[in-house]
DNA sequence: ACGATAGTCAAGCATGCTTGACTAAATAGT
DNA sequence: ACTATTTAGTCAAGCATGCTTGACTATCGT
């Protein structure tokens, strides 16, 4: 078998091109490590599709319905994620007062404090490890691009 | 129900903070619509696991067992892959000269132009309209800064 | 002859969804 | 006031993806 060297030239100039790859990988990876970390210190069982969740739960209880719109995914997917995140304490529902069809998903509580934040405090800690190890600024800048990334792919 | 604000700021705080989030929404946003764009425009069921498979086969091509270990997966997995790819032309199975158990996966060709290439092109030409829509600057930025915190994950 | 190695076949599993069918409550139309 | 439709949520089943493990065959190296 001949090789062409054009070939060999295209082929690395793309794999290298490739931000996709890049991204999916350490998005995997930070994701696993983040995870295996917060399953060994708090929850029992808590999944990357879990924490996606939290920021779109407001403080004063969401609906599931208006959680899964904002989302993008059906109102059942969410409400398994809820079922889950409920029987780890993490999340509660409660009946709307204002629509006796709808329940407020809300975070849960004990002593009066958000059960939450036990978790979130060891993700915290696991993004300031990577900040130690890759230094403030970069971190920050990474930050910023993919919020640009983000943007740009979602108005498509 | 009282929210006391402490808890507000301090959830307000860590939902901007995670990193792993904006990562793992923009990998998997990017990825599905660069997919849907070669799935488009040349080869048929092409997902994302099969391009994370192309780094790891050289051009003189490669064996099973010696990309799976290299990507930590079952030599078994990538069997599937490569089978899945064969049937679409881009990979093709040779028989190792040798060795006569193993076998070389290595790009097929058309006319002795890897086939590769067109889907290559496709995904090179998705990821120019991300750079006229974010510059350069920024991609490059990003592309760096990537690199740089996989380097970081992958020692862990 | 024999144990290790390359690859395949088959089955199964976790994750993260989806769709369809249903109940109960709210709301709009007459 | 009273159907009729829409809306919120749930239950159940199923599916695509990307793996894994176990069992097996053929070949290699000693």
């Amino acid at each position: 078998m001949v090789v062409d060297p054009k070939d060999i030239a295209e082929l690395e100039a793309r794999k290298r091109a490739s931000l996709g790859q890049v991204l999916i990988k350490a998005a995997r990876l930070l994701n696993e490590q983040a995870m295996a970390r917060v399953r060994e210190l708090t929850w029992q069982d808590v999944r990357p599709a879990h924490t996606t969740l939290f920021p779109y739960i407001d403080l004063e209880g969401s609906r599931i319905t208006d959680i899964a719109e904002r989302m993008g995914l059906s109102k059942q997917a969410v409400g398994q994620l809820v079922t889950e995140l409920e029987s780890m304490d993490v999340l509660e529902r409660v009946p709307d007062p204002t629509d006796g069809r709808a329940k407020l998903v809300r975070f849960a509580r004990r002593d009066g404090r958000l059960i939450l934040l036990d978790g979130l405090a060891v993700l915290a800690e696991f993004e300031e490890g990577l900040v130690k190890e890759l230094g403030t600024k970069r971190i920050e800048a990474l930050r910023e691009n993919l919020g640009a990334l983000l943007d740009v792919l979602e108005s498509r």
